[in-house]
DNA sequence: TATGAATTCCCAAATTTTCCCAAATTTTTG
DNA sequence: CAAAAATTTGGGAAAATTTGGGAATTCATA
């Protein structure tokens, strides 16, 4: 990973069940290999998208979860229950599973964020309520930003 | 980050959307690499630029804070989501997203203010009002001030 | 196995973005 | 102050991206 992820971007999906994946968030190495993403459901309700490298180190760190736990395999399960490694089509185009559409409702317009190192996609109607039950510029939150500053 | 930005620049966007940075601006290092910008919206109403330099320093402290965290999650998503990675063309110009402009409230003439490690971009009349409207440099301020400086 | 539906692959037009050249202007230097 | 260098500005050409849809392939089912 060499570039984060970052932007917003609208989309739809089209009649055959396509969404186009900004370019933007199609190069993230020089290599010219076509990129592929793996999809899972987000913490949040929103599909997230990470560039097979990622998810690689996702993996990784899931690995190292104590097997032990039930909480924690129930976790990892789920998440890998739902995750799919899509290849772009040569437009730059996937085909999300339905699965995954119905978990971050979406039905035809779409938000695609860059999140640093995965991108997610939204459902605009959810994304804005979420939002704004979310954020509060309060003091925690600028006192979050000035340590990152 | 070697030298600060500082000073105050008058320009304007073209029939392209193009805005040129200063070439003073355009320098922040040794390296004969391209000038390359992320671009964001700032706590005044303005653009906020960071050389990617810059930026990449927050994406990777932002990258450690814990994504179990909801609001955490939130936190970084909504700095990411209006961030945007651009590079100067050859000219040393960039292309600023619609969006941004509308935060900003930008047609076409902006000033561009050089604050140490950041370039803020600013609709003139904005700037004017926003200034006079918001803080008196009286004795009250700078003794906020004194236990800072 | 034949059929229809769904999926994948690929082509091409329309649009947008990027790249690059050159004139005009500004800044620097001797 | 004049000449040279650097920078800004405008615009044409090329490249990349998006979008729609046709044709081939696969799949499930009768």
């Amino acid at each position: 990973m060499i570039n984060y992820f970052a932007g917003e971007y609208k989309a739809s999906i089209d009649e055959k069940g396509r969404i186009s994946i900004p370019a933007r968030f199609r190069k993230w190495e020089t290599g010219d290999s076509e990129p592929v993403f793996v999809l899972t459901k987000g913490f949040d309700p929103c599909i997230v998208a990470y560039p097979s490298v990622e998810w690689d180190g996702f993996a990784e760190k899931m690995l190292k979860l104590p097997k032990s736990n039930k909480k924690y395999r129930a976790f990892v399960r789920n998440i890998c229950r739902s995750a799919v490694r899509l290849k772009c089509d040569k437009q730059g185009r996937i085909v999300i599973p339905q699965s995954l559409l119905e978990y971050a409702n979406i039905a035809k317009e779409v938000i695609i964020i860059g999140v640093l190192n995965s991108i997610e996609i939204w459902n605009p109607e959810t994304l804005n309520n979420y939002e704004e039950s979310g954020i509060k510029l309060d003091d925690e939150y600028f006192q979050d930003l000035e340590n990152l500053l």
